[in-house]
DNA sequence: AAAGCACTCGAACGTTCGGTAGGTAGTGCA
DNA sequence: TGCACTACCTACCGAACGTTCGAGTGCTTT
């Protein structure tokens, strides 16, 4: 019944589950490097020392919630684009849609994914940086379709990639959940942002 | 003539803006909180002690490189949009292109500027918020006008404004300036881009 | 020649850092 | 009852941190 108002719902975990909210919510306020081991002890609920008992090293939690957040993207996404038909528009959409839900429902796990690479050690920011670049395939390959079967009409699919990317990630660092938009309203926005950057001319061609 | 290859251009920089140049190298590497006064003092040829007589804490120099990017990033935007004529279409493609040839050509300043502003204490915070709120009106404005006349098409004008400078801003963390694109090349695309995102349907209509 | 000033330095300050040694309480199982 | 194991603790470590001090050093102005 009686909670403290404190940083974020690290309230009722016990052990490694309350470590790594609590790192996260730190890193996602003050960085890797601007949180000591002391600040995630406070806010889970332990001493210091107990930390060591779950983890060998900060580095190691931050490396444990790198790949699990970015697993977690990665599943979600996939089962999207499993889910939608075959048609690079449908897949497009299925895409953008479970990626803009995933960064505004999980706003600090995703910013601190994106931000923290690197401050990786190199063997954890290579494993890192080969799960990002797959799911940059996963983009890329739908939108190469589409051009290819006259869907979409860029001649930069490069750059749509990157951009359709680099805009929904963006949502995590600025979205605010009590605002009047909900996640589900803003990823259909942004479906419609991303078929606009492939010049995707769906209500063009809709009102002829 | 002899060059040692450090970190990068702080070779013949003195007092100031040799301790500048090598703090936004640090903490485009490393991060604010990364990065110690004796990394700092190391790049720019200096003692740590020295640098004290020039800033008065590690905070100041932070403060001091984000106010400055910032301004120059808002006057470059600024007079990009005043030399170009008033159409919105006009408008849109100068702004833009400013924004990327900036993100481009200056990465390291533009990516510290971006993501340092938490590391900031509070005063120098909402200073630099407020810059940056000041920037993206400056889109949001234009964008406006050309919904209110036509020009474009979006019914997202807020989404749009905060896609296209986000996604522009990403350019600064992963823009390769070795490889083919040339900055001026990877503006004209982001213009594209950014048209499609407010659905100015350019190259549909020149067909017709 | 002297005084003032901008600038730099080596050497240290107190504090906080990531991490460790060694112990206690509780649980499950023989 | 005794042993192994998990989970957590108090107390502490050496190293690194941001910052300060007092003492130069070399120009410029008088």
């Amino acid at each position: 019944m009686t909670s403290d108002t404190r940083l974020s719902a690290n309230q009722n975990l016990r052990g490694k589950e309350a470590v790594l909210s609590s790192a996260i919510s730190n890193f996602y306020a003050l960085g890797f490097h601007g949180t000591s081991m002391r600040d995630i002890a406070r806010d889970s609920g332990m001493t210091v020392a107990s930390i060591y008992h779950h983890f060998s090293s900060k580095q190691e939690i931050l490396h444990e919630i790198m790949i699990t957040v970015m697993s977690d993207l990665m599943s979600s996404t996939r089962s999207a684009l499993m889910a939608a038909d075959s048609s690079p528009h449908a897949q497009l959409q299925a895409l953008v849609n479970s990626w803009i839900l995933f960064h505004a429902t999980r706003q600090a796990d995703a910013f601190v994914a994106s931000t923290e690479i690197r401050s990786l050690n190199p063997s954890g920011r290579k494993l890192v940086v080969a799960l990002r670049d797959e799911q940059e395939h996963m983009f890329r390959d739908v939108i190469a379709n589409g051009v290819q079967d006259g869907s979409f009409k860029t001649i930069y699919p490069t750059e749509a990639t990157r951009a359709v990317l680099n805009m929904g990630a963006s949502v995590a660092s600025w979205y605010d959940p009590r605002g009047s938009l909900s996640p589900s309203d803003l990823a259909s926005r942004y479906v419609e942002l991303a078929f606009g950057t492939v010049r995707d001319a769906t209500q063009v061609r809709k009102v002829g």
